[in-house]
This record gives structure tokens, sequence and C-alpha cells, in this order.
DNA sequence: CTCATATTGGACTAAAATAGTCCTATATTC
DNA sequence: GAATATAGGACTATTTTAGTCCAATATGAG
């Protein structure tokens, strides 16, 4: 339980390097590769997917790259996991068809949702810059592991 | 984040049924996986882990069977995850020998810790009874799912 | 003491989710 | 039009999870 993925720790590193990065500085994403120690195509994919949620600004072409779409003080752990990780959602009926049999006496999943709903507070109070305090020096080392301890996925 | 595994699921399925059952009695697994409608070895499995880690009690021989090791107010949703997905940690050094190379500067992690001591308060205020309330009526049927809704393991 | 019942422990296979890579298309600047 | 970068998605490999099964041990009854 809570342990969160490879994905999720490295993306992470790359938000929190752009967050120490020049305001505003578009950054390709080769120099992230680079900076963060991991390998170029697995933060190519984790860029794409932070864009798409909207934590990062992109452009295309020459000089183009990636930002922060917002200051670090307004992007929550919270968020950070919904995008890395898909929603928080730990209940859910088990039928096919979405409806369960027994609707109406079904009510074991509030607990669960109590649960949730607690816990996405928590971390809605967790801010991106939270994260980065000290400020950084790199190279980056990076210490939020998924479960087994992973090895990150070097760069070369 | 924050799904639970598909043998979370069933393991608390589980012990909603046995903390339903009558005080001190023992039930049999094959009880257990016929009231829960959970494929037997799988009820096996899972009572094993429930007992090794003290949640439930066991007897051998004729007419033993499991049974709850604590009354259901004592049994926490932090004890049932812990024992079903293993602790929470979300946090560890990324380095095989256990410490990290950047360690005086490497605070990352304790935004990470807070996150998971909120997280852990809240689950110790759900209690097991917690859980089962309507009292349930049998065939039972589960609600609380893991990620991508499954189809439970039905027995037979 | 032997049979039937049940748990214990661990090995093993199958299935699913995650991680990681790569290719082609599109946009931008010079 | 050439060079630089992102966008989107397909694809493979790896790891984790789920599920099953078997041999050993313990208990109680006849």
């Amino acid at each position: 339980m809570l342990r969160i993925s490879k994905l999720t720790d490295y993306g992470t590193m790359i938000l929190v390097y752009l967050a120490g990065a020049e305001h505003g500085r578009l950054l390709p994403a080769s120099d992230v590769a680079e900076a963060t120690h991991l390998a170029l195509p697995t933060v190519q994919k984790l860029l794409k997917i932070l864009t798409k949620n909207g934590l990062v600004e992109s452009a295309r072409g020459t000089d183009g790259g990636y930002r922060l779409a917002r200051a670090p003080e307004q992007i929550t752990a919270s968020e950070i996991l919904d995008t890395l990780e898909g929603p928080v959602a730990i209940t859910e009926c088990s039928h096919d068809d979405g409806h369960c049999d027994l609707e109406p006496n079904c009510q074991v999943g509030d607990a669960w949702q109590k649960i949730s709903l607690a816990i996405r507070a928590a971390m809605s109070d967790i801010r991106l810059c939270d994260l980065r305090d000290p400020p950084m020096e790199f190279p980056l080392r990076y210490t939020i592991l998924s479960k087994s301890g992973h090895r990150p996925n070097l760069h070369k």
C-alpha cells in the first residue's frame, strides 16, 4: 500500500528539477535527462504525460522545451500523484456494468471513501516547493523510492 | 496511487466475514470461502497471511479453523493494509547499500514522510467494525475494488 | 494408533500491470 | 529546406500480483 511507482518517482524528480530552473526558461528533454540522470526516453515519456495533464508547458522547435505551467507553490502532491498514477480511487463496484446487485445494502465502500478523502486532503497540503528544500545541488540524487528500492534508471 | 490490490480486497472481505461470525467460534477456511464466494486456495493463502500477522488466530485439526484475534473495534484499516500490502513506506534510499551519497543534503524524503504519516493517521481511525455496517447479508457481494475493477475470483 | 480434518509453509505457474524503448508525424526557428 | 524539439502512440521486456497446488504438521475422535 502506498508504494508509489518508479515513474512517479522519476516524474517528481523531473518536476523538482524544473522547479529549480530559471523562471520561464524552456528546457529540452535532453537537458532534463542529463540533470536527473534518467534515461532520455523515459524522461520524454514523462514530460509528455506531465504536459498533457497541465503540470508543465511545452514549446516545439528550436529552443523549445518544457517548463512548469505554474509556480511550484501552486502544484500539490495530490496533483502530481493524480497525474502520474491516475486518480485516487479505491472504491469501485465489482460488476462489469458498473452497478452492484446489492447496491442498497452496499455501504462497505463508504469507509474506504473516507480514508481516500483524508489521504487526499493530506496530500493537498504538500506543494512542489516543499519537495525541494534544501535547494538542490546537482548531480541530483533522488530518494523517493518504490517498494523494492529501485536503482534509478540511469542515463547511459 | 492508492489502489489497493485484489488480495487486500479479498482479505478485507474475509475479515469482515469473520467479524460477523459468532464470537469465539472457529471457522474453517472452506466455510469462509463459501461465504465470501472466493476461491478456496486464495482464502487459504490469505488466512495464513492474516494469521501470521496476528489479525486472526487459528487452530488445527478437527473443528479447527480461524477467528479474529481481537474484537473488530480493535483492528484498524491501517493494520489491515500493513498486513496485506506491506508497511506504508514510500521513502527509502535508492542505493543498494541503503545509504545515500548525498545523505546530508537529502531531505527530499521528509515531505513524503509527512504525507505518509498523515495517511497512516487517517487510516488508524477506521476500524474493522466500521467496515461492516450495515450488518451483512449473504451471499456477500464486495465492492471495494482494485484499480481496474475486478470481477471477484468466484468460488466455482 | 490410525483415520479424518485442518492449518502451515513454501514452491510454482499464470496473468496483469509497469517500465522502458522506439518510430513516425508535427511544429518552430533560422 | 534543414535542424531542433515535442506529440502521439505502438511495442517489448520486466516485474509484480494473483492464483494454485503439494507435502508436512498438528489435533481430535474412534
